[in-house]
DNA sequence: AGCATTCCTAGTAGCATAGTAGGTTTTCTT
DNA sequence: AAGAAAACCTACTATGCTACTAGGAATGCT
């Protein structure tokens, strides 16, 4: 149960982009040496953010990246769930609670339970966390490094 | 961000287990072949969790699992950190939160925040459900498949 | 003795991740 | 107009993990 470098390097991206929201396009590569990310893996997850919306792109020289939205209007969750696909821990919460084809087994709609909670529990937390958040906790925490603590 | 057939599994068997507490070893053909796993397959898993102390074996004919705890005092969290590891969604969040040499840059302890919130909700949920409510779960459920409405 | 069962080790196919590589197009600057 | 800077696009690949399969050894009930 781990997240992806694809999530991590994508919320990272937007980060950096949120940071310099309002100064015009920021190019991939000074995103990718800030956050140390390899150039051309970064522009595939770029790709991946411009088709879903939140970034819109400039081309030729001078060009680059910028939010799409205000940094408000962007949650850790949406970035996840464009990075990574829908957040659901097993494939069978996919599927309509509706349709009873899963439930020959009484025991996997017990375990199912369980699943369902934990996912409603991490769609509310990274639902709840906005790239303005993370701009502001950045301030707050000047240079000296609290390791998120302050985070709400 | 999916759980691995092994933390299902576990999981699966151990409720398979909680629900035959009390009735002397179960065998592993039988768990096998009512959660659907496969048996070679299951054996590792059992042999994780014997080594973790959650279920004691009997060998020989007629020989088989039990659990080695009462079912109220084994938490899904307990069995998915046997085994899944440790519930960290990105690897920088094992090293000690005193150790600051991931702080070259504020970004990381930005998003890291993040991190920690969603893997502390993550087991505040696991570690909040035992073996026993799940049981109770399929009691109250009855025939009838909620999928794990009403769980809790 | 015979059989059921746990225990142990070694392999393996398939897939996803995390990139690398290299070329094409667009657009700004000079 | 030339050149450079940038986004855009596609294909390839190494590595590692998952989810098994396979098969034999040890143990202990009947």
């Amino acid at each position: 149960m781990k997240i992806s470098t694809k999530g991590r390097y994508g919320v990272a991206a937007m980060y950096d982009l949120a940071m310099h929201y309002g100064e015009g396009p920021i190019s991939l590569k000074s995103i990718a040496q800030r956050q140390k990310i390899s150039e051309n893996y970064l522009e595939q997850l770029m790709s991946t953010l411009r088709n879903a919306g939140y970034v819109k792109s400039i081309r030729g020289a001078q060009g680059g990246y910028s939010l799409s939205k205000e940094p408000e209007k962007i949650s850790v969750g949406d970035i996840i769930r464009t990075m990574e696909g829908p957040i659901v821990l097993v494939d069978c919460l996919l599927t309509d609670a509706e349709d009873n084809d899963y439930c020959e087994r009484a025991e996997i709609c017990v375990t199912r339970g369980v699943w369902a909670k934990v996912c409603d529990s991490i769609s509310s937390v990274l639902d709840s966390i906005s790239l303005a958040d993370l701009c502001q906790e950045e301030q707050l925490q000047g240079d000296v490094c609290d390791n998120g603590k302050n985070l709400f």
